[in-house]
DNA sequence: TCATTAAAGGTACTGTGGTGCCGTTAACGT
DNA sequence: ACGTTAACGGCACCACAGTACCTTTAATGA
């Protein structure tokens, strides 16, 4: 009968390849993400590296899948703007840290490249918005913002600007992140994130 | 002496291999864009692709440049909500598009892989938002916005969450694109983009 | 019209990313 | 403790993307 081996030897293996698949995401790039090169890394066999994952685009999904379950904390202030600012902040550290940023450039990449780390980017951003999203629902339950609210429609439209800006012109500064929360305070507020 | 010979046939190659590297990036995508399949396509020599342009990287740039020369309409309705409405609704349309979608998304693709295309993509994207900055302007002289609003930080603050939804979602649905001028209207009319 | 020479086209070759094969190692059940 | 077998590791191989080299075409200037 087939049995699952998960334990042990396997499991350090993927860690190891996971772990080399980071630091050349974000040492290098995805467009220079080799798997031999990894397989060297991770000192692992190269021939293991392309049996059990086979394309870059299944490292970085695989790697996403990991990312997801280390979760971030949230702020709790008992004010819309002032938690939205905070995870606008957050964002913005994130994406300009140097090792962090690259990671996050690299796996962004690969998920325009590729379907199956798309799919692997959604589910990471999915559980990223939901940790927040709370903080919408007590600003709503606070009267901060009208009923009905989408409380992931707000934490998504924090992160936009920074996203988007990192794509179309390269840089982050400082004072967009509390942009991006002000803005998205103010439609939250006055109603725009109501679902129909 | 060295002379310059961009006339006849080799625009002509240009044009056939940026109609081929068109063609695949919207049918296969970044990652399928291969030059000696451009090449074949383009019914142009194989050697010349890998001389004139040498990676597909390269090959997006170029085709970049010459999407940006296509300027598109803007409208001027003389209200600022509208004509945002407007670009939104025109964002929309062409990420969702068949082949325009497409295009877009191996395009951004390419750009996230490497620097070249990227600098190429933020020239694009610099024109467009250029193209539509005049109507905020206009809104700010009507008094719809405060004085000082930064005009390019409004638009983009219109197409931001639409990229960022296809990002992390993967979809765009129409009632999104709404959404987004109406949360860039508020914003701006909040003084949110006033330069500091 | 004709000489000049960029730039394109054809072909043969090579370096390497990716695969197949098989021996070795170490998890798991009893 | 021990046998079974899933999973790893090493090596040889091969297909093909990318290059080198040379020939051909046609854009330019006088």
């Amino acid at each position: 009968m087939t049995q699952a081996r998960p334990g042990g030897r396997s499991a350090r293996v993927r860690a190891q390849v996971l772990r080399a698949t980071g630091d050349v995401l974000a040492e290098q790039g995805f467009a220079h993400l080799d798997l031999a090169d990894v397989a060297r890394r991770a000192d692992v066999g190269k021939t293991t590296v392309y049996r059990r994952w086979g394309t870059p685009t299944a490292l970085v999904a695989d790697l996403l899948l990991d990312m997801a379950e280390q979760s971030s904390p949230r702020t709790d202030t008992g004010d819309l703007l002032e938690d939205l600012r905070a995870n606008a902040r957050l964002v913005h550290r994130t994406l300009t840290d140097p090792r962090q940023g690259s990671l996050f450039q690299s796996v962004i990449a690969a998920a325009t490249c590729d379907g199956q780390a798309a799919t692997a980017l959604h589910g990471f951003y999915a559980t990223r918005v939901a940790e927040w999203a709370p903080c919408v629902e007590q600003a709503v339950a606070r009267g901060e913002a009208p009923p009905g609210t989408d409380a992931h429609a707000v934490i998504r439209a924090v992160s936009a600007p920074l996203y988007y800006h990192l794509l179309t012109t390269g840089g982050l500064d400082g004072a967009l992140a509390d942009q991006a929360a002000e803005a998205a305070a103010v439609a939250a507020r006055a109603g725009v994130y109501v679902r129909p």
